[in-house]
DNA sequence: GTCTATAGAATGATAGAC
DNA sequence: GTCTATCATTCTATAGAC
C-alpha cells in the first residue's frame, strides 16, 4: 500500500481494531500529560497489554502521535476539500468557517493538544500533507489577503478553535458553545461587512 | 524569607544572576520542546555547566518551571493589582485588556508556552498564587458575569494572547501586532456597545 | 499477536572532593 | 559553586520464545 500517495482519511481508516485501541489510549494520555511526557509503558498500561505488543502495532513513538493526528484531522481535510469544491466564494468560506466549528467543539478534548503540543505540533510541521492541508485552509477562510491585519487575525482564529479546551468552557453544552464561537469567530473573516 | 507570602515579582527579583541564566536557558528550551522534552541535561549544557551545578541553584525541575513562570508572569500581576485600585470600572476593564496585551506581545515567545504546555499548566494550576491571579484578572475583565456566553469569550480571549506565537504573525512587528490584537479582542469584553 | 528478557542510553537526583 | 562519580529508575527499542 503506497502510504505516502493517500489521504489522511484514507490513512485513518486502515488502522486495525488492535491499532485503534492504542490510538485511543494515546489520545487520551497525550491531552492530559503531552506527548513529551507521556511514555509508551503507560500507553501499554492503559490498553491492558505490554509495551512489546504496543511496538507490534507502531515501530515508534512518532508513528502513533502522527496515527492520533491523522484520526482527529481527517475531518477537518474532508471539509476542506468540500469547501474547495465549492469555489473560493464568500459562502464557502463562512460555510467552511461553521464546519470547522463543529469539528472543533465535537473533539473539544483533543484540541488544545493538537494544535499546541510542543512535540505533536513539531511532527506534524514536518508532514507535508499537513502543511499542505493547512495551507488550503487559509486559502479558502483568507482568500488572498496576506498583510498583516489578515495575518493577525488568521492567528486568532486559529487560536480561537483551541478555546474549546479552556477549562472556563467545560460547562457550556456544544450546541452553545458552537453558536456562541461561531458568533464571536465570524467577524475575523474578510468581507464580512 | 517567607517565600509563601511574597509576591510573584517579589519572588521574581530574589533570583541569583547563575539562576536567572538556568531561568533563561530553561525557557528557550521549554519554548521549542515542551517542558515535558527538556531534560536538565539539556538546560545545564546550555548554561555550559554540569547537571550538579543546576541541582545547587534548584533542588528539582519542578522549581525551576515554577521559576520560569514566576518570571514571565510578574509583570501580569502587577497590571492586575494596578486595575484592581482603579475600581471595577469600565476604564479599569479597558486599561487591563490593553496592558495585558502589551505584556503578552513583548513575551511573545513564551506565552504560547506559559497558556498551553501541559506540564507547565499542570504544575501552574497547583499553586494557589496563580490561581488567585487568574480569578483577580478574570473580576476585572469580565465582572460578575458568569453566562455562557461571558466563559466562552473569556476562553477566546484567553486563547486569543495565544496567538502572539503563532508563525502567522512571526514577522509582524510589535506595534502592529499590538494594534490589531486589541481592535480584534475588544469586542470580547462585556458592556461594549 | 502477545509474551519474557534484555540491551543500551538517558533520566532525575545525591554524595562528597576540590 | 562547580566538579566527578554514581545511584536507582525509566526510557525507546529489539530478539526470540510461545
Amino acid at each position: 500500500m503506497n502510504t505516502a500517495a493517500m489521504s489522511l482519511g484514507e490513512r485513518a481508516r486502515q488502522y486495525s481494531p488492535a491499532q485503534r485501541r492504542t490510538i485511543d489510549a494515546a489520545l487520551a494520555l497525550f491531552v492530559d500529560r503531552g506527548v513529551g511526557d507521556t511514555s509508551l509503558q503507560m500507553i501499554a498500561n492503559d490498553v491492558g497489554v505490554t509495551k512489546a505488543a504496543i511496538y507490534y502495532q507502531f515501530k515508534t513513538k512518532e508513528e502513533i502521535v502522527l496515527a492520533v493526528a491523522e484520526v482527529e484531522l481527517s475531518g477537518l481535510e474532508e471539509a476542506v476539500d468540500t469547501a474547495l469544491g465549492m469555489g473560493g466564494s464568500i459562502q464557502a468560506r463562512q460555510w467552511l468557517l461553521a464546519r470547522v466549528i463543529d469539528l472543533t467543539v465535537s473533539r473539544r478534548r483533543a484540541v488544545g493538544t493538537l494544535l499546541s503540543d510542543p512535540v505533536l505540533v513539531r511532527y506534524l510541521n514536518e508532514q507535508e500533507l499537513y502543511q499542505r492541508l493547512m495551507s488550503r485552509l487559509l486559502a479558502v477562510l483568507f482568500g488572498h489577503e496576506v498583510g498583516d491585519k489578515a495575518r493577525v487575525r488568521a492567528a486568532v482564529l486559529a487560536a480561537g478553535m483551541g478555546s474549546v479546551s479552556n477549562h472556563f468552557v467545560l460547562d457550556v453544552d456544544d450546541d452553545t458553545l458552537r453558536r456562541e464561537l461561531l458568533e464571536v469567530l465570524r467577524p475575523l473573516l474578510p468581507d464580512d461587512s
